[in-house]
DNA sequence: CGCGGGGTTGACGCACATCAAAGAGAGTGG
DNA sequence: CCACTCTCTTTGATGTGCGTCAACCCCGCG
């Protein structure tokens, strides 16, 4: 469990109208750094890491506010784009037959979102902002504009792919065949390690995705994911209040999910 | 209908094997020309295609025979090489608590094996062979040596990986949220399309993995896998006897998978 | 102030895991 | 070539985790 994908992010605001122009708020607690995030190898090969670039325009597009509940793209759409998270969180999702949605994946600051399009041309799933976040956008058909070698963004792309796959195995292994209590156990567990990788608070976040987000995503009822999230309350395990969560006993969450 | 788990791309990754029917293994009637091999690009690209390389020995080894049981590598190893199956069939799997092991992969004749583990430097999983069988390798730490640009091998890489992760997300949504009948319908479906987009027979195949491996890929009790199959046959769906399978009605599977 | 969406909680039933046991090959040894 | 063992498969009986249905609560919004 571990690598991927799924997550909600640290903050705790939810809605901020559109920009919150940051300052007042804690917006800035809960965002990446450049140096924390997945992006930043590339984004430091176009110069774009010291501002002085000889890059075109517009092949990345630094820190675009999105609102949420918004798409920045959609299945079927045709691959353009590779987007780091740099505040806030997103769902990727596949619609499903009557009109069900299934959510695949959740992404957290720093974490990188549509590299899974960069074959077959389309994206496979659909990208939808959980709260108001923030992203960078790489436009893909725009590279060689850059006139850089490709071979080290190739190489960046790898790696950040095999990281997909090999964490796409892992969490098959830990969805199949799993309780609803260790797949929800795995799952905060998840969130709070991927939340502390980039240097954010991984003991108290938000979880900004419904229950039904989460219970599509786990393969259970949202009805299940309440009663669980319950019962580790009531065992001490962790606190809520509403979708905030405070983690007391990772180990013990550790413990259910038999990791 | 809903979750359309394989789609038009189906590439993928589980299971299944086709040849030979009977006792011994004999993997003549069952391999894939390299130009069916997912690998072949890249060997075109390293010359071995045609035999008159420029390339040193060792960057490319062809058609080993690999024996039923034997692992090709384990998990935590070191990565090295990237291998292709040109006959026979694999399964990757991951050690779980309790000495059991969760299959997460089957590979068959074209597709490739251990792609996962270019980033991390490591093997995420342990690759076993399911029957005797042949593979190609391809040693990435000596790709160098071969003084070809790099470009595009990467890019063949970017391909798999990418393909790999868009069919990890189609397979996660159609695995959780399944019903027993369905992800088995899903299952040997899938298995029959891989075979026949290699030029292989798809509608009378081996099972080459045991029931439990179905199982444990699958998230159900072996004993759930055998009478689900039973069904099938009694419904006239497909005929099984032993371990090979005939597809009668594959409209009828794609209908109970609701694809 | 009334409406609607998300969350919690309870009752009920079913699909599937689990336990158990018997049958079918396949490999081994005498 | 025939017992013997071991593994895999099948089939039956029993139990239960969680999905489904339904009611109710809480909160934000127009």
């Amino acid at each position: 469990m571990e690598k991927g994908k799924n997550g909600p992010d640290s903050r705790g605001r939810p809605p901020a109208p559109n920009g919150t122009a940051g300052g007042a708020d804690k917006e800035g607690a809960c965002g990446v750094q450049c140096a924390d995030c997945t992006l930043d190898a590339i984004c430091k090969l176009l110069d774009y890491a010291n501002g002085g670039s000889a890059v075109p325009d517009g092949v990345l597009l630094r820190e675009r506010p999105v609102a949420r509940g918004e798409t920045i793209f959609r299945i079927e759409d045709p691959f353009r784009s590779i987007f780091a998270v740099k505040s806030g969180s997103f769902k990727t999702l596949i619609p499903e037959a009557g009109g069900r949605e299934q959510v695949v994946g959740f992404y957290l600051p720093g974490e990188l979102l549509g590299a899974e399009g960069v074959t077959g041309g389309a994206y496979p799933c659909t990208a939808r902002a959980l709260e108001s976040s923030r992203i960078c956008e790489l436009r893909m058909e725009r590279l060689p504009e850059t006139g850089r070698p490709l071979e080290a963004l190739q190489q960046g792309l790898i790696e950040i792919l095999g990281r997909e796959v090999a964490f796409g195995h892992a969490l098959m292994a830990s969805l199949i065949r799993q309780s609803a209590e260790q797949r929800i156990a795995a799952f905060i567990l998840n969130l709070s390690r991927r939340l502390e990788r980039r240097g954010l608070a991984g003991r108290v976040f938000v979880l900004t995705m419904s229950r039904a987000d989460m219970g599509s995503y786990l393969g259970l009822a949202s009805e299940t994911v309440s009663r669980v999230l319950a019962r580790f309350q009531k065992a001490g395990v962790l606190t809520l209040q509403k979708k905030q969560v405070q983690v007391h006993a990772p180990e013990r969450l550790a413990d259910i999910a038999n990791l």
